[in-house]
DNA sequence: GCAGAAGCGGAGCAGGCACTCCGGTTACAG
DNA sequence: CTGTAACCGGAGTGCCTGCTCCGCTTCTGC
């Protein structure tokens, strides 16, 4: 359940190695653990998160032993991955904090996170799975979330932006455009920039309404990422 | 594949009955058929679209020869209760068109079809699946399309609703509001309303901006609805 | 009451999946 | 070059699906 992701390679076998330090993989052992990311991120990014391992080892041009044994589990090629996109829109939020334009760095902001869930269809589906259980995934979104409560404050006070919000009501509104712009995305694709564009404007002070419910609290909101169903 | 579901319910029972016409189903077949549809209702709606076959014959009381005799894929079960809801869709359509107020009665279909969704997991589910490419949902479909059109254009009219939109969008946002309210109705039941919310406050003419897509084609609508993924 | 047709149940089938295991291969220290 | 630990590949396992098949049971018209 809680595979570490790492080769724990324990103690060393016959030499006098300390058992604290963990060696360095073997050449042709980091080569392919980098081919299998690249082709999970690929093929998960296309398909969705149900798409067969053994497709990835394919695609990675390696046996399915060797995808297992990088990744001893398929949560974990997926946490993997998720952390990546996680550290990307930390960075990307960072840029937005350091602009001096509130409203549009937030704009571009979300636009920005709802086209990385677009362009991966894996990462869209991996949000609402019970993945941010995880410690390090918790670690790295709280991160996230935390920014962009920073974010949103600025956009609130220049008066860009309603101020009956929460930094997670934004992600969740993100999550649900971008699971409506995935159902159109083959057939119209950036149709989802229509509504982003809705919900931007849903976010907007100017018709602004008494919101009937509470913003869900931080426990509620890490049940809910972390999925209960 | 096609199968139809309705038990074709034909001539009087003790009639002279036509050779050419199916007669009626045997009592105990009906009420069989009756208590399937029931617990696939109930499970589907719990578990979501993915519960397994053999939790419906078991919620049912019936074996699972019974449930595939019914219904003879899990795609036509499902159909038959996307059915029912879509029905119940149109009839509150047609309820909002007859009320004098077009802004309350739009908001409160709206919030009334979103509640479908979130207190049906599986037809939320249902949406987005390739399932409206049948026929005879395809009709439903554009019945219900149809009337929100209608709806809109009053609530137009009277100045309640942005004037660039379509029913398709309003279905579309709906959609997003149900999946993003589902991830958190465990943990925070009721939640979707703020979403949902939020979500209205964008089809509001206050804050509208204008929209950088055009909205769907009616094919590519249905190109989505019926899903290529 | 009595065929016999209609219906029932659930063992079994086929297929797809995540994951394991082990004989053979390869990189690398000495 | 050589020994060996590290690594590789992919056939195989176990599990969970949707769905079928067929011997048995139940309803129903006469």
């Amino acid at each position: 359940m809680t595979a570490s992701i790492e080769r724990a390679k324990g103690a060393a076998p016959g030499s006098a190695r300390l058992g604290a330090t963990r060696h360095q993989l073997r050449a042709d052992a980091q080569r392919n653990h980098a081919r299998v990311l690249e082709a999970a991120r690929a093929v998960f990014a296309e398909q969705g998160i149900d798409a067969p391992m053994t497709l990835i080892a394919e695609h990675a041009g390696v046996g399915i032993g060797t995808v297992f044994r990088r990744f001893p589990t398929k949560q974990d090629l997926v946490v993997a991955l998720v952390q990546q996109r996680g550290e990307q829109l930390v960075e990307a939020a960072e840029a937005a904090l350091a602009s001096d334009k509130p409203g549009d760095a937030f704009r571009s902001f979300v636009s920005l996170a709802a086209e990385q869930q677009i362009r991966d269809r894996g990462f869209c589906d991996s949000i609402g799975t019970q993945l941010f259980a995880r410690e390090d995934l918790r670690e790295l979104f709280d991160g996230v979330r935390e920014r962009v409560g920073r974010m949103l404050d600025r956009a609130i006070e220049a008066r860009e932006v309603r101020s009956d919000i929460v930094a997670a009501d934004v992600l969740f509104v993100l999550h649900g455009v971008a699971r409506t712009g995935l159902m159109l995305e083959d057939g119209a694709p950036g149709v989802w920039r229509r509504y982003l564009g809705l919900a931007l404007d849903g976010l907007r002070p100017e018709a602004a309404t008494a919101l009937p419910r509470k913003a869900p609290t931080k426990r509620q909101v890490d049940n809910a990422a972390c999925g209960g169903g």
